[in-house]
DNA sequence: ATTTAGTCAGACAGGTCTGTCTATACTCTA
DNA sequence: TAGAGTATAGACAGACCTGTCTGACTAAAT
């Protein structure tokens, strides 16, 4: 019996989750083209017969890597814009306190999804790029969902306009390496929200009050 | 004599602009890691010890393509935004009718440069990297130009707010493959205007009057 | 006519990568 | 104790990639 060389990560985890938290690691930080099975299996202390007996081919643990690292964003995400709201009304709002802490983290580099499809230069076809546009589509419907629960209205334009603003800054805080853009994000969307209630406030006055009030508006 | 079995690009170009428009058609719809040098020399008609007398390597040609694509890039934008709109006063919002074109391209997969530097994985050091900031800050720059021209205040705030949109709507065209979304970019960009020139008119209320009324709200 | 600079064609070395295969060892259950 | 299922170590084939090198060709200048 020999003792795994590199014990990171714990080895208490199945080999399958060894690989993939080794993969999640490697792959998000140095880019999916730039990391070889080799340097997976050294890291994750696995043999390569093991890894190919859990993922049928490279391409086949890039998917799993995608399709991990959307449900535990998704979640990660509703957990903190809840965390940072208690308040229904406040949550468009809270979503760029929550991407300030992501664009802070020290080994951020955008979305993780995102630049696996750039690499790959996906085509229309290719299954990371549907696998991408299923999770950005999660993520709209959700903040559609945070701007249903506010009650007002237009609740799909609000959410297309969300997206906007994430991937914007999403890309700047990666480019730039501070999450200080989550704040220039927030004051377009203060912007937006206050543009909003003003054409069709559908909720009730003292409602719209509250929401608003919460605002800082400094622009 | 050999004639060259692959015509493009026109053989009256140098081997160096043979070289430098192949690489740039290859490398922005592949990705530079996808495109190997023999496919390079292959499309181009050249030899490779011609390829590598002008470019020292690999990187350096991509170094060249970077600094050739910003060079361009840029020239077309205030080309185009100039052509949009002759007066200078609505010049901000014909940004994003000049952005639409490009979205529309065929080809169009996003920013050549920014696409370079996700493939490498570029560290805070690599050169790619220092090119990118620094086209990305002559756009910046033109946008707030922009804003001076038209005689408002918060000029860089207004440029820093261009950039998020900018970014943002440049994903999700190459994601969802649509210009479209450059009509919600330059929706979000008029209510901004809007707000701005609400909070600080620092222009004459005639002058600020005929900028607005190129503006179309509907939101 | 000869030199010189630039180009062309392609072989080649040395490295990396993915995926397969063999042979061995461990663990749990019957 | 035996056997089944799974993990390990690592060699290996085949493909691809970058960068170098040789040798021949072309065209313009001397």
């Amino acid at each position: 019996m020999t003792v795994p060389i590199h014990p990171t990560p714990q080895n208490t985890l199945s080999p399958r989750e060894r690989i993939l938290e080794t993969a999640r690691a490697l792959f998000y930080t140095r880019g999916v083209n730039n990391v070889g099975i080799d340097l997976i299996i050294l890291e994750s202390g696995v043999a390569k017969a093991t890894l190919y007996k859990h993922f049928k081919s490279k391409d086949d643990l890039i998917l799993a890597y995608m399709g991990a690292g959307s449900a535990d964003w998704l979640e990660w995400l509703q957990k903190r814009v809840e965390h940072f709201s208690p308040n229904t009304q406040t949550r468009l709002i809270a979503v760029w306190d929550a991407l300030e802490e992501w664009f802070a983290l020290p080994h951020f580099r955008g979305c993780s999804l995102g630049n696996v499809v750039t690499e790959l230069a996906a085509s229309a076809e290719h299954p990371t790029r549907r696998i991408l546009l299923e999770h950005k589509e999660k993520v709209r419907a959700f903040f559609e969902e945070l701007a249903v629960q506010t009650g007002m209205g237009q609740t799909r334009a609000i959410s297309e306009r969300w997206m906007v603003l994430l991937e914007g800054a999403t890309t700047l805080a990666a480019r730039e390496r501070t999450g200080e853009i989550a704040v220039q994000a927030r004051a377009i969307a203060q912007i937006l929200l206050e543009s909003q209630a003003m054409v069709s406030p559908r909720v009730e006055p003292e409602k719209a009050n509250s929401m608003l009030e919460h605002l800082d508006f400094e622009f």
